[in-house]
DNA sequence: ATAAATTTTTAGCCTCGACTAAAAAATATT
DNA sequence: AATATTTTTTAGTCGAGGCTAAAAATTTAT
């Protein structure tokens, strides 16, 4: 069956909440992220059901069924793969090629898609270190922890971020850190958790609490 | 003023039916290629009459501004450059791609499509030797001849084709005739205008009138 | 010059995906 | 347990972009 893009996109949208949660998504949350009215919502998640991609009772909130987060899968898969090319091979930096990627993902082929995977040779993450679901829609395990979790004196790779709105991924470029950056917490402040970061080996720089909880790390 | 995906394309297609006439283009002959019905071609029409891209007089046709034009322009070129990426980056046939490029062509970023220009090494023509704006709209001359109209023993290059139905395309394939293929006409038949050619110096094939004169070539 | 045929427009209707305002249900507070 | 607050749904509306059927204008044929 065909799916619109603004089908698409409540789809995605219901798969990004479910994966921080196990209750069932209400009604408000997807609103709120689809810039939308909860009315509207609530009218979409009844023709959703209907089409079978959604479980959905009145004031119960809404999940996927398993077709519905196949779909879901599949425009993830889009969106960070178009983000990949976006970044490698046209040359865009990290912050600026989400919403370009908001209308690639929505590109109906499954051969282009697959011969992009190709293209940038099967990559497991996109530009912010989001895990990438390959064709058959099984994302790779990724096991990164927060920086600001991280014990004094440890070596790290900076792998993702949590969050990738552009302005803090602009904050990330000023201070030199971009994917893969090798890190070492030199200092946790104890009075408001600022961390003191050596960033590939360079002199430590400060980075507030808040910066440190949304960087993605791995160990070594 | 942002363009919808409906306006872009009956913009391009007023474009298209320009080209090969100086009259006033006919809501049946735009319904047709829009594959809409007369009536919701004269509703768009007066939408675009109100934004300043056509001009339009009830019962006289229409013709792009100069403004629609450029729009419509802008739309060619996304059009063609995606092509392009598809036939020399992701390896699809030359009649696989234009479905995916009637998407792609409504991806709407400037920035990109400069940058897939620049990544493409700002080709001219598209994988049917149609001509590429450039970005300030500009359109490269061209002045390729019909295969049909060739004289015999004359030496040629097959530059594009007049026509990109999947199906003649394929058909060409299969006759091993593709983009920068050298032709020479060794025989026209008077009987019904078949041609017999030797394509890249192998012994000549048959083809018929009505496929010859779909195939654009430049002499020497 | 009329009549017939064709083209184009108008009028009215439909679906999709939004909205607002009001009603109803669920949840929190006293 | 009763009430207040918050969340969600219903009801009605709107614009975009389609449609059909009928009317009007234009073009062609007689
Ligand atoms: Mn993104
Ligand atoms: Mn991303
Ligand atoms: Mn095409
Ligand atoms: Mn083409």
């Amino acid at each position: 069956m065909a799916t619109s893009f603004a089908e698409e996109n409540y789809l995605k949208i219901i798969y990004r909440l479910s994966e921080s949660t196990l209750e069932d998504i209400s009604t408000n949350a997807v609103a709120e992220l689809t810039q939308t009215k909860a009315a509207s919502v609530t009218d979409m998640l009844r023709k959703l059901a209907e089409k079978g991609w959604v479980n959905y009772q009145k004031y119960q909130g809404v999940r996927l069924t398993e077709e519905g987060e196949k779909i879901a899968l599949s425009v993830v898969r889009k969106h960070r793969l178009w983000e990949v090319f976006l970044v490698e091979k046209m040359g865009f930096n990290w912050d600026e090629v989400h919403e370009i990627a908001e209308q690639l993902e929505h590109i109906e082929s499954e051969a282009l898609i697959n011969k992009l995977d190709e293209f940038l040779d099967f990559p497991k993450t996109d530009p912010h270190g989001d895990p990438i679901p390959n064709k058959e829609g099984i994302l790779p395990e990724l096991s990164y922890v927060l920086l600001s979790d991280l014990k004094e004196n440890k070596a790290c790779v900076l792998m993702g971020v949590a969050k990738d709105s552009a302005i803090f991924l602009q904050l990330l470029t000023r201070l030199n850190l971009s994917l893969g950056a090798k890190l070492m917490v030199k200092e946790i402040n104890p009075f408001d958790r600022s961390v003191s970061v050596s960033i590939n080996d360079s002199e430590p720089v400060f980075i507030s609490h808040e910066v440190a909880k949304n960087i993605l790390i791995k160990l070594g």
